[in-house]
DNA sequence: GTCTATAGCAGGATAGAC
DNA sequence: GTCTATCCTGCTATAGAC
């Protein structure tokens, strides 16, 4: 089960409750299952982890948090070089580094899982992921955006624009089975340059017509 | 508990069933929480529907397509007597009936939370999601677009525009919280018409871009 | 149809040997 | 650190009285 067996038994336990904690969600594993994929003893959680609660929040803090600062980087590398991206540079740059970023398919999907249950009920973990994670992005995307916008442009729908950029990018993501079945297309590397394109081009219309309106005025 | 207590055991049990179904997740919720939150016997769930399982999915057959036939009539009626809507005017229509349509918040919130679960971990009720609404309501949407459409528009990138905005609109329901805290808004009424009135333009902007690509080929 | 009682099992957590 | 054995709780499901 675990790929690599001289990792730390703590590492392999990680590993498989992020996964399983994604795809099945807190309630749905048990502690059983969790150590039996990691090849471990059904006591190690406890010996670890202190108890399953905190194991769930270990994910998050250990290996979220880190799958998004790879994303981010990722982001950030597309556009090095480039001291005044365009909209659409930023969003390509954007939809490139969640829908084909550095993580591979099953861990993106695993990530954005994870994000969507704490977000859909909020648990100890959501302020995690809002204020470390999300507020950060936001704010990071609204000061590469701006200097593409009229300065007057209004600040709540900017900030709406963005979560709306940001839900549908995730929508594609964790409900990938749904999407699949009404496209009729399999994620595969065609589908997910089709849907990079798709977002950067209907978001950086989105925007433009932001900048419209605000000319009119 | 119940709000109807002269309502018939079965509905009792449905009612609750739906409400913590969508909350907590299939496996968080135990029988003995849903009997007691219905002010019934323990034994009633499977009497009445056999097992846990099977609740599940009367929930969805008896309770989920129903709120989306009212959404749906909704979103019609707001039509009614326009035999050739524009693009904003659909999708006004649209997002008032998802955002603030028949349902009360709460019942919003479930009904966004069981779907949105069902595309995260496809079960024995994606099926039923998918066949039974998404893929109708989506053909519904391109057929009331396609007039305002010009005639060679790509038809995958259209379905992809109906997904994102179907996906933002999604978003901003179950993920109340997080968006709450991002935007340091409640969801009042306010708050509410704003994200209706940020759907459509954000949507029609991205809609009129698929228009003007068409037209430069 | 409604209730009690209980079978039968799976879960989290811990104690203590090694 | 790792393992076995075990406690105890809470769950689903069912049998059977009323």
């Amino acid at each position: 089960m675990a790929e690599q067996s001289d990792e730390h038994t703590r590492e392999r336990i990680l590993d498989q409750a992020e996964r399983l904690f994604a795809v099945k969600g807190f309630e749905a594993v048990s502690i059983r299952e969790i150590t039996r994929a990691a090849a471990s003893n059904l006591a190690a959680v406890n010996y670890y982890f202190g108890n399953k609660k905190n194991l769930y929040l270990e994910v998050f803090r250990q290996r979220w948090m880190i799958r998004t600062r790879l994303v981010r980087q990722s982001f950030a590398e597309k556009l090095a070089g480039n001291p005044n991206p365009s909209i659409p540079e930023i969003l390509h740059a954007m939809a490139r580094a969640f829908l084909d970023g550095p993580l591979s398919d099953e861990q993106r999907r695993q990530h954005a899982l994870l994000m969507q249950r704490e977000m859909a009920r909020p648990g100890d973990a959501l302020k995690l992921v809002v204020e470390e994670v999300m507020r950060p992005y936001h704010e990071e995307l609204i000061t590469l955006l701006r200097p593409n916008l009229p300065r007057h442009v209004d600040e709540e729908r900017l900030r709406l624009c963005v979560l709306s950029i940001l839900g549908m990018t995730l929508y594609f993501t964790f409900a990938r089975p749904a999407v699949s079945i009404v496209m009729g297309r399999q994620y595969d590397a065609c589908f997910k340059s089709q849907l990079i394109q798709h977002v950067q081009t209907f978001a950086t219309d989105g925007l433009n017509g932001l900048v419209a309106e605000n000319r009119k005025q």
